[in-house]
DNA sequence: TATTGTTATACTCTATAACTATA
DNA sequence: TATAGTTATAGAGTATAACAATA
């Protein structure tokens, strides 16, 4: 993206604008941090989630990430498919899948977590720390909002 | 999405997710505020653009906005199908179009401002004044961060 | 009948490659 | 040769519809 204010400032302190390039160059970081890991932003937030409510159905887990089932499935593909979690028919209801981190996945998740702190870090590299977990509780706030679709 | 801490203070305190919610929540919102206008929230943006550096080609519109000048042409096609723009070749240089604003554009970009701010206010509703200008000022300085490319 | 996982399909967004007209 | 606009095409990412297995 251009500098910052060939926009004009009704453009460039628009959220839709700030929030997109917020955005857009955070995913272009993880992109290079997270590629010697293997994984992606996506790939990481399941891992997280897993392993914060494992174990979960995949069902259970696109609804927490506000994904379609559908989409959960090509995710645990890709995830299972490098060994970092498995599925395993739940015994007491055997439509569901239950997913669950392998230990490769949980030590997976730790390196990514740290790549994905470094991330953070160079996009918010103008702001102090407290300037940080500012912004970071605002956006928490905000994402907790109650009419918020 | 879900409601919020189902997801573990790992995920739900990441930088990652919490901007794809914020956008998500907001291009919701935008989606909704703007359909009666009849553009969404990608061609306000070039509305915006145009009417803080009109005349411009497409090109440095293409450039400064971050999106190819492929991409582009299919916005400019979308705007100056509903007239709220004109493309009118450069007497100087004859491979270029220059974009300008219709009277019906700059009326549209008008109505459609108020809109997107209705959004914003919808998207914050949990924060007050202060700390709506703080967000932004945060977002701002992480826009202008020099390596985030 | 309803739900879970799956597959096939389609839609949106955006980029790359190739064409044209101009420079 | 290089650039601006255009077109055709392809690749992510994600959704809807339909199906099989199970409840």
């Amino acid at each position: 993206m251009s500098g910052d204010e060939d926009l004009g400032p009704r453009l460039s302190g628009r959220l839709h604008y700030l929030l997109k390039r917020a955005q857009n160059d955070l995913a272009a970081l993880h992109e290079e941090l997270l590629a010697p890991i293997g994984i992606n932003a996506g790939e990481l937030s399941v891992l997280l989630l897993l392993d914060a409510r494992e174990p979960e159905s995949q069902q259970q887990a696109a609804q927490r990430l506000g994904v379609d089932r559908t989409t959960m499935v090509a995710l645990i593909d890709a995830l299972e498919g490098k060994g970092l979690v498995e599925r395993r028919p739940d015994p007491a209801d055997r439509r569901r899948n239950v997913i669950e981190l392998t230990d490769i996945g949980r030590k997976t998740l730790r390196r990514a977590t740290r790549a994905s702190d470094q991330a953070e870090r160079r996009l918010l590299s103008q702001l102090d720390g407290a300037e940080t977990e500012h912004l970071r509780s605002l956006l928490r706030r905000v994402a907790a909002a109650p009419g918020d679709r």
